[in-house]
DNA sequence: GAGTTTGAAACT
DNA sequence: CAGTTTCAAACTC
């Protein structure tokens, strides 16, 4: 597979902007340590960043720098997973069901080496910060920086992590696509040191599967991208020897469903883990206060996408934080605005009354509280607080031409 | 550590 | 798409 880390040079790849001005005498608010070569490397911060053009302001107070992307981009419409040089789209992306890494944080598969199965990374941010190669990666979760070698053509020996950090295990996951080979579903496994061991530090919690060969989601390993490792599993298949069955079930899970191997749980604010569940749970009888609820492992609320009974995990009123002992779910507070309203309706009032219009807000309220305490991004807080307030209308509108048709 | 409960994934 | 089964993690004792 043709998947090393290439045309890194600006020279090659115009996308990578070059900061020449970034010289030894940074301005004073710039973080140099002493006797450090030049060039230098500083990090670039998410909130640095204006996610509408992918520009930020450059620590040096010069012009401003166009982010890039490192080179190990999916290609999902490739035969193969390969390394796509320039630029990433921007908020929203023409490949699929990838998303702009920069928005999600959703992991994306590095390719590097051939003939490995089982790494993945998270997206990261490049900026060329000299003009021979030496590189700031960010993640808008957790700066790692990689230092490249300046040779036209980089091999995976040359990338080494100086430093990086880690999260919890349950929010990184595989971006395996189907892209028509299934022989070519190949994430990475560089050694250890490089970019790829970086994934490696994650999710290496031991499986205990007995039945499913590690070959299906119910396999965590399997789920996040890994092979098995160090697991208490038996007749495991989720390791080299067995790369072909191996592929072979990475295609049919995908088959299932493309996204199958994507994170459940969008991300928060400057990538931060807290979000909410894409699916929602469907727990019945934990109340979501156990970590048989997906969104409560993942210390995140329901929402009206879940379609859980009896919840318990969500924010109800500001005088509390945390779960409230209460038997309304998040599905039944949508209906609490259909009683007020059916009821003010059929009053012969008007359908937005006040007390309507107080229902509302509290169900965007309560939205909006846990945006805050989930510390999500205002854009994210605002998207939950808008779907709520669509849920309530829709719910009004429906009672409505309920009333009407009665 | 064994047995039970739980809910997601897989299957029909 | 809904209902059922399978599965492995979480939980209880």
């Amino acid at each position: 597979m043709n998947s090393s880390l290439t045309n890194l040079d600006s020279r090659e790849n115009p996308h990578v902007y070059t900061e020449d001005h970034c010289s030894p005498g940074a301005p004073p608010h710039v973080s140099v340590p002493a006797g450090a070569p030049y060039p230098y490397q500083h990090t670039i911060q998410p909130e640095m960043v204006d996610p509408l053009t992918l520009r930020f302001h450059c620590p040096c107070q010069s012009a401003q720098c166009q982010l890039s992307y490192p080179d190990y981009l999916l290609d999902p419409q490739s035969s193969q997973y390969q390394l796509l040089p320039g630029p990433v789209p921007a908020a929203s992306s023409s490949h699929g069901s990838l998303p702009a890494p920069w928005f999600t944080n959703e992991p994306v598969l590095c390719s590097m080496m051939p003939g490995d199965i089982h790494n993945i990374c998270v997206p990261q941010v490049v900026c060329n910060v000299s003009g021979d190669g030496q590189m700031v990666l960010v993640n808008p979760s957790e700066p790692v920086y990689l230092t490249l070698s300046s040779a036209p053509t980089h091999r995976e020996e040359d990338v080494s992590v100086v430093r990086t950090t880690r999260q919890p295990p349950h929010y990184h996951q595989a971006a395996y696509t189907l892209s028509g080979q299934t022989s070519n579903m190949q994430p990475q496994a560089p050694p250890a040191q490089t970019a790829g061991a970086l994934c490696e530090l994650r999710s290496r919690k031991p499986c205990h599967c007995t039945r499913s060969q590690c070959l299906k989601l119910y396999c965590e390993c399997f789920a996040n991208g890994l092979m098995c490792s160090n697991c208490d599993c038996s007749n495991c298949h989720n390791n080299a020897e067995h790369d072909t069955k191996r592929l072979k079930a990475i295609k049919s899970c995908l088959g299932r469903n493309p996204d199958a191997f994507r994170s459940k749980i969008a991300a928060g604010p400057s990538g931060e883990v807290k979000g909410w569940h894409n699916k929602g749970c469907h727990c019945k009888r934990s109340g979501c206060l156990k970590n048989y609820c997906e969104c409560y492992e993942a210390n995140i609320m329901c929402t009206s996408s879940c379609k859980c009974v009896g919840c318990r995990n969500y924010y109800f009123d500001d005088s509390e934080m945390g779960p409230k002992e209460s038997s309304v779910s998040v599905e039944d507070r949508g209906l609490m605005v259909v009683c007020v309203c059916v009821c003010v309706f059929r009053g012969s009032l008007s359908v937005i009354t006040p007390a309507v219009v107080e229902a509302v807000c509290g169900c965007m309220l309560a939205q909006a509280e846990g945006a805050e305490s989930g510390a999500l991004s205002p854009p994210q807080a605002e998207r939950m607080v808008l779907v709520e307030f669509g849920h309530c209308l829709s719910q009004i509108v429906k009672a409505m031409f309920k009333n009407n048709s009665d």
